[in-house]
DNA sequence: TTACTTAGTGTAGAATATACACACTATATT
DNA sequence: AATATAGTGTGTATATTCTACACTAAGTAA
């Protein structure tokens, strides 16, 4: 390979900024770093790109190290490049976000050595974060509260099977207001993207709800539709 | 400055998808590579990051350099990083989107020496392009296609007093599709951010059109509003 | 059996979006 | 002067979507 390319002391790194729902709450991935800069701060999973991966398979491995997950919808949402973001160099790093279904099992473990723990952190409750990973974070929850209004990207977030409250709580956390339940029920169920199970809810001490299932068909076919601009 | 950063052989670029409107088409800017790979071929407008400025800097001063605009609305939109982009190493680049206001000067001076010229071509036309840049322009065009169905983003590309049909020519354009001239108007003049102005289209020979102008103000009242998702 | 908690449901009025047809005005051409 | 052309400009009826709002039903726990 020719290397007319000029010399350039840089690095790309990814980080991720993975989104969960649990007990009604919307939370975080945070890792406790191990190593300088910003040892024992707390930050957004991230890690340098290798020489020879793409960025999207970076990104890829890196949520794997970090939790062992894998065919996860992740999307790249914004690059970060001011020149001082790092404290010891030139570090570019674009932007990921993952929307992860907890089931409950919040245990994470990390592989890599350079954390040395990872935890689940409500987004309402967020220590100091090393670099410039508030506003990535920040950037991230925009995106996603804008994108859920207009993709049905929440399912992502809940277990397989979900009441409509469930849905209903999480855009309620996402969007940060109150939704009139009739009415968003009225319009989940229009979208005719849910699958009506015959099964209902177990475990709670009051009425059971019926369960749901997201129909990926159906809403391939409603939202790959282009945008409306009527007629 | 330390560096316990890895040392990683590599280069960050930015790449431009410049649109502007004129006669009725939507143009890109393209430019003439005068330099190897792809010497002669047809390019995005795109160079290297410099070391110590930040990508914006670097968008910003790019687009200049090759047109003399400054004070463009300017967007990032994606970040290309497949390992085999480049031909001569490892290269990520940061993709940024411009519509500029061409109001009939449609003049452009290249001032770097790695180009012979800049033209303005049809989307409608392209030749083949350099690298990757097929799917940069594609994915920028998508995105502004996206954006223009929620954002009045169109103005950027219009001259600063326009008329309603040229507008709607814009849209159309964009949107690929025709629209209803009754319903286009009415809406758009029901936002409220178009100002009427006391003159008319001169120079044609039929009935002449009214003039608007961009109410920016008006515009980010309504716009800067969260995305609805009702009650 | 009672108390409690959440599930589940309908409707009317308002606002918005869509579909549709024709007359007017200015100029260029003959 | 008559005519053709091309684009401007408007109103109304209908369909769709959005919003506001409160009670009953079902299941569990005591």
């Amino acid at each position: 390979m020719e290397t007319l390319l000029p010399k350039f002391d840089s690095v790309f790194s990814i980080d991720c900024v993975i989104f969960g729902f649990d007990d009604g709450e919307l939370k975080i991935l945070l890792i406790e770093r191990n190593e300088e800069p910003f040892k024992d701060w707390w930050a957004l999973p991230g890690y340098i790109v290798e020489q020879d991966e793409s960025i999207d398979h970076a990104a890829e491995r890196i949520l794997y190290e970090l939790t062992g997950l894998r065919d996860i919808y992740m999307d790249q949402f914004y690059t970060f490049g001011d020149v001082n973001r790092h404290p010891q160099g030139r570090v570019i790093t674009v932007a990921y976000y993952a929307m992860i279904r907890l089931n409950g099992n919040k245990e994470l473990k990390p592989v890599s050595n350079y954390v040395s723990k990872a935890v689940w952190t409500s987004v309402n409750d967020l220590p100091q974060l090393a670099f410039d990973h508030e506003k990535i974070f920040t950037r991230g929850f925009e995106k996603i509260r804008n994108k859920i209004s207009y993709q049905p990207i929440a399912f992502e977030l809940l277990p397989e099977k979900f009441t409509l409250t469930q849905l209903q709580q999480l855009y309620e956390v996402i969007l940060n207001k109150k939704l009139d339940k009739r009415n968003f029920r009225k319009k989940m169920l229009n979208y005719g993207i849910l699958k009506e199970l015959d099964e209902k809810q177990k475990g709670v001490s009051y009425r059971a709800a019926k369960l749901y299932k997201f129909d990926k068909r159906k809403y391939s076919k409603l939202f790959q539709k282009e945008l409306t601009f009527g007629k």
